[in-house]
DNA sequence: GCATATATATCGTGC
DNA sequence: GCACGATGTATATGC
């Protein structure tokens, strides 16, 4: 089996046929002249130009442009794909949940590549999940004394990360961020904190590797506390 | 000059030489098989295998599987790219604010392709901007009587999307969401109430096609109003 | 499927 | 450059 397969400058029915043949097993790699149309949770217009399409063969689309990052339009895992051949080339992706449409109109195609993609295993480290863990582990970390009680403890106002009890046994609701605190989460925690302090006296901590200054001042207006996480913390 | 130039399966000092010739102007696409290491504000590690890398002339540079929306890696707008060539070839793309890098080890280039993409316009419509600009212009579309005053007018703890007096005169902060309200937009809008009240009586409107049972509870427990937008509305 | 929260979020805007 | 909030956010997780 080939790696890939290419096709040059091909018309709109061998494309339409290399995209039926190759489009649940390989990825379809397409640089065309197009303008695209979508519609679902808004709606939107690409006028005609260049664009690189790219189709997995878990559904995914991405429509991209000569530059950044986001794709100008796409559709996620689980999209279908239909084609068909009038004036100009038409190219139908839909989803079901919420109900979308992208609509490719196709006036010339300058290839069509079908790849066999077997990708590599990804692994991460940093993320919030890990600070959490940590200090689970190292409870001493956030402050001395302090008891781990339960991760993702479950309110009707939301997840708490970690819950637990400072030395003198007051119940502490810990609010972690991998990057500078924002107001958004002084909220959070104060919503967190506002449900709990109905049943039990109880304090907040939120931990970060820095927070904003109106988030500061937020923080303290709210009688809520900030710790300053140290990456290098292990 | 042409649409695109297409090398197969090129050694690793022509594929040196071919980025150097086109990352200036060209979408760089290269299928090839390699191993990705990246650090940053994470750190993360992907394994040998098959990947899809598109460079483009802005300085992204986008590393995708074989399933997903999301690319594995990633480098956004601003970044470098160089080469080095040891016995794989290894292509470092970095960022300085904040200092990232992704480091990609290539043991076998199947295509490279430069591309010259001119893309299209983009226009969209639905957008939260969009509600506003619509009750701004049709305010009795919020309620009856209502005064918009200031858009976007700025707290310490954030920007209301629409200040405005209902028919009484009582100053009312409006939040929109396009999508179903969740605590968070709660949280968002009794952070502004909270700060305006403590110089003049205030209402908070959250305006949204929808609102989830927890926000719901929430913002009544919190003295707030919940709007329901049709987005037929216009 | 719904709700909640994270993300190497990215992106645009205002200061 | 920082901070704040929107995004057709996507993605994972728990229910």
């Amino acid at each position: 089996m080939e790696k890939y397969l290419i096709e040059h400058n091909p018309s709109f029915e061998s494309l339409q046929k290399f995209i039926s043949n190759y489009q649940n097993t390989h990825m379809l790699i397409l640089f065309v002249s197009c303008k695209v149309f979508y519609t679902g949770r808004a709606k939107s217009t690409l006028s005609w130009g260049d664009h690189l399409i790219i189709r997995k063969k878990d559904g995914t689309l991405l429509i991209h442009g000569s530059n950044k990052r986001e794709p100008i339009n796409w559709q996620p895992p689980g999209s279908s794909l239909k084609s068909k051949c009038q004036k100009n080339l038409i190219l139908i992706s839909r989803r079901k949940h919420p109900k979308e449409e992208v609509k490719i109109v196709v006036s010339k195609i300058y290839f069509a590549v079908a790849v066999d993609c077997r990708e590599g295993k990804f692994q991460i480290l940093g993320t919030e999940n890990q600070m959490v863990q940590q200090v689970i582990a190292k409870p001493y970390l956030l402050e001395e004394g302090f008891t781990p009680l339960k991760r993702e403890f479950q309110t009707p106002y939301g997840n708490i990360d970690l819950l637990g009890k400072d030395k003198k046994g007051t119940f502490v609701i810990v609010e972690f961020k991998r990057g500078k605190a924002q107001l958004s989460a002084v909220s959070q925690l104060k919503r967190y904190v506002e449900y709990l302090q109905k049943k039990h006296p109880v304090r907040g901590i939120l931990v970060a590797p820095g927070i904003t200054k109106s988030a500061e001042e937020l923080i303290k207006k709210w009688g809520l506390e900030f710790k300053k996480w140290l990456s290098k913390a292990s």
